[in-house]
DNA sequence: GGAATGACAGATATTGAAATCTGTCAGCTG
DNA sequence: CAGCTGACAGATTTCAATATCTGTCATTCC
């Protein structure tokens, strides 16, 4: 479509990948196209990607980064671990509400991809529950919270807000009570971890 | 299959349902193969419901509302509120799990019935809530918890459990660490509802 | 000579014609 | 006559042929 002298690199690759799959969604969108996109022959993307596994594992990955990268601001920011952990709860849930909300074909596109990539998204919880783990332990540091195994405290944190981020709730974005569920929860949560004076 | 002289009652009808659904699964029952097994023609099965989604409703209402029933017997036994809600949530864990574990083929199914039928489902969830909003409102009662508002604690207590009772999450049941993760989440809720001395 | 190409074999997806299903209803049956 | 039947129209699904895609690699191009 656009054949520039420029480079065939990874990263071009990628966002003709990504263009390729907000255009024709996940089922449909293939190989083939990505190189029509770019230019060059489909032979071209299989020097820079083994396989159309890898491609779509790759943009993935790289979807899933950008939110990682925009929580990791949080945890090492500034106010007390209670006004961090909140901060960074409802940071996810707003990122994972507007990813769905300003763009729901490629949200859905994503979505589809990670639920046959479990590996990508494993990683990328453990990536967060790391993060989730540095504000609870220093909330344990501190003495504000009361958290034996921040490591553990952290997992219970992720899994008990799972209605707040996980794509499978998506739908339920959108219904007007969403917040007040989420404050209800989140309140719930921190009372719990919270040391009682 | 087995023409008998019995009459023909819905739950008769219900019955060769779930066991044609079990079967054949979701996508390929059909209302005639259910008339086949009852050895009656498919006209006699439109004359207890009216449509394929009706027969489809009726018999996911009758599956989910054998769990709410199993249920309902600890809401009103014995024990203080405490007891109670730790073994109300952990029946409904042990209830799924096990639903999910011991026949698959039907879990899948009504999974995807389920999915397909948002009203059914809500009117689940409404029966579970209302459920540990009594247990709650006991607690609340005795002083065991501070909750002001016993039926939002509950929607929060029910949806942080999500990934223990919530089918999408079933595949992850069979995983060695669930168990510790439902403590964990578990103790987390408990220690944020119970008041402090 | 390192990157890109395009023809190719086997695997996967699309398509449209044929088969099956859903829902109705006039008539049968006990 | 109350309940059941089975033929029917329109909607949906299946299946097999056709087309496209994936992944490789000998060859071309700068």
């Amino acid at each position: 479509m656009a054949p520039t002298t420029e480079t065939l690199t990874a990263e071009r690759i990628l966002e003709a990948t990504e263009e390729v799959l907000r255009r024709h969604g996940p089922a449909k969108a293939t190989v083939v196209d990505v190189a029509r996109a770019l230019g060059v022959s489909h032979g071209s993307v299989y020097r820079h990607f083994r396989t159309k596994a890898a491609l779509r594992e790759a943009v993935t990955k790289r979807w899933l980064d950008r939110t990682a990268e925009k929580l990791a601001g949080i945890v090492t920011g500034e106010g007390d671990p209670e006004t961090r952990l909140r901060a960074w709860l409802t940071a996810l849930f707003e990122a994972k509400r507007h990813k769905a909300g300003d763009d729901p074909e490629l949200f859905a596109t994503y979505t589809v991809l990670t639920d046959e990539l479990g590996g990508v998204v494993h990683e990328h919880v453990a990536d967060l529950t790391g993060q989730l783990t540095e504000i609870i332990a220093a909330g344990a540091g501190s003495g504000a919270f009361s958290a034996p195994d921040p490591a553990a405290a952290a997992r219970a944190v992720f899994q008990a807000t799972g209605r707040f981020h996980d794509p499978g709730y998506a739908r339920e974005w959108t219904t007007s009570a969403i917040e007040d569920d989420f404050a209800a929860v989140l309140n719930l949560l921190l009372h719990g971890l919270t040391t009682t004076p």
